[in-house]
DNA sequence: CTGAAAGCGCTTACAG
DNA sequence: CTGAAAGCGCTTACAG
């Protein structure tokens, strides 16, 4: 069917068809209460039988709202487009699209350049958006506090600030170190390092008091030349491995932050010709499809990812709906493989 | 600024302020040429000041159309989410954003599950979207010629279907191939195989022209037992590698038709003990971020992704303003890095 | 160059 | 349970 051949086009088309007022056929096309259960079917019928679909702008204009989630990240701008940052993001729209689409929502994507300001209003105020879903490795801190200020509807991946009261899905990141640092140390590994991320982020302090937990639980010490940190670039894990290494020449195992990171650090390490994990086992953060594509294959804590979109997807749009906040911790699970 | 304290919310509000009617305020806002330049700086500067912004839903009711596209792709549904294709996705993303934001128009992300018909209504008729991106890598036949049939505003990455006029974006597949080619001859290989993607698609028959084409020119023959087909997935490139190892156990080189296809057929020579270029060269194709991350760094061919996305966008933006149908092809170029 | 008015396609309080 | 009417916030042909 063309296009230009489709009739009905609005509900005045359908009221016309089935000899009812337009009103009537708004309240059977949402499923209102206040009809006859006879003529809602009947309604139903006509608009399946013509594909018949609401016109979106108009009822976002009439109910406004625009039933719409932008997806906002950091993104630079390099020659031709935006870098987006790390398959990370991909693997969480998934779970996001999935959720939305069940609800009956629409996902915008915002690549915003971290020096914008304008960007909230430009989605914001124009009735593009109705909420947001916050997912920016770097520099989230200060966006979120910007965002809580303005008290916008959103929902962020990681920890919730701590003097706002917002929406959030994080990891349970204590629980993550200790699961990596307990499988190295089942292992036989004793010099065990720790690579971690930003260290001014929470998630990052966590996983660290996870793994010293775990150090001191089986009576290791813990050995500041044997921790170091990167940015979850690519290049900073060969950075920090290669620090590592001069630090405490001795180590026999990594656990790092990220699994991009911890491809990184194993690809310095079969450079310097290391065995992995022989001489250095190395186990990764997030479980992304790469750590299944690398080579060894990653030994990693997996953060369930689709499950975490889902969540922020869910949580969001119960916000909009009864402003319920809701901060959940998704719990990490271990995947064995061969670095580790 | 909290959102509740915000008092200039429609044009209305600006022209009170401005002490002219709401019809000049839209005028100026959307930098009509029938006003006086005073008035429309002067309106500006009012806008501003405020932060007005124009209230989207509405002007898309007005104006009948969303600016907004679609960027439509085939997911499958998996446990919590979709699973989406391929990072060549995320690429391809940075530059079609970057393209749209500068024509002020928005992406949605449309998901899709193959089995669903409803997609292109849902999206159209509602005037949630004003034309589609597509991408997607298998079965892309069928759904383009599906779309081509409604005469939706379309524009495809890859060839164009021979019995339709719509827009596309593609990469000189031929040159590709030959580009591979001669680079692994150059390096001295004889023996030298070709893992395509599907073969039923004209990218990859072109691709496998430009291969026979060189080898020809070389005065190498073309050996049957030395070509072989993937269907993109990770899990295809070793089993495909593998195939080949056994019709052919003396090859010395293979061009692969993806870079996630090539690191999968390196995984399995690894494991096979070969040496990588030493015994076997590996080239693949696309370029993507993580041909930089495998290890051995793989030599690919580069499609500059970023700017294919950029041209996915604005050739579509150009078809919606003006209906010129067009259809441009990419030069390819050789990365070299250490797998060839 | 500017304004009053109609219209885009919905929803919903109000009246029946 | 149903309909007539007002309203959501824009744009633009028409009149001046």
């Amino acid at each position: 069917m063309k296009m230009s051949e489709k009739t009905v086009k609005t509900i005045q088309d359908v009221a016309r068809l089935a000899g009812v007022s337009k009103s009537t056929v708004s309240r059977a096309l949402n499923d209102s209460p206040l009809i006859s259960a006879e003529t809602k079917n009947r309604i139903q019928a006509i608009a399946r039988q013509y594909d018949f679909q609401l016109n979106i702008p108009a009822q976002c204009l009439s109910l406004k709202e625009s039933r719409t989630i932008a997806f906002v990240t950091h993104a630079c701008y390099i020659q031709d487009g935006y870098l987006v940052g790390s398959p990370f993001l991909l693997e969480v729209l998934g779970g996001i699209t999935a959720a939305l689409s069940e609800s009956r929502y629409d996902l915008l994507m915002a690549f915003i350049d971290p020096k914008d300001t304008h960007w909230l209003q430009h989605y914001q105020d124009s009735g593009r958006a109705d909420g947001f879903i916050l997912m920016t490795s770097s520099r989230k801190q200060s966006l979120v506090r910007k965002l809580a200020k303005t008290n916008a509807p959103f929902i962020v991946w990681g920890n919730p600030l701590p003097d706002y009261n917002h929406c959030s899905v994080t990891g349970d990141d204590f629980t993550g170190g200790k699961l990596a640092t307990q499988h190295l140390i089942k292992s036989g590994k004793r010099r065990i390092a720790f690579l971690g991320g930003m260290p001014d982020e929470p998630e990052v302090q966590r996983r660290y008091e996870g793994y010293c937990f775990t150090l001191h639980d089986a009576g290791l010490e813990i050995d500041p030349a044997l921790v170091t940190y990167g940015d979850y670039s690519f290049e900073s894990g060969a950075d920090a491995m290669q620090h590592l290494l001069e630090q405490a020449p001795d180590l026999d195992a990594v656990f790092v932050n990220s699994d991009l990171m911890a491809i990184s650090a194993m690809n310095l390490l079969h450079d310097r010709g290391y065995q992995i994990p022989g001489d250095v086992a190395v186990v990764g953060y997030d479980d992304l499809t790469i750590a299944e594509q690398c080579y060894p294959q990653l030994t990693t804590i997996s953060q369930n990812i689709p499950l975490a979109g889902r969540l922020l997807a869910q949580n969001l749009i119960q916000y909009l709906r009864s402003n319920t906040v809701t901060n959940v911790s998704i719990p990490p699970k271990l995947v064995v493989r061969k670095s580790a």
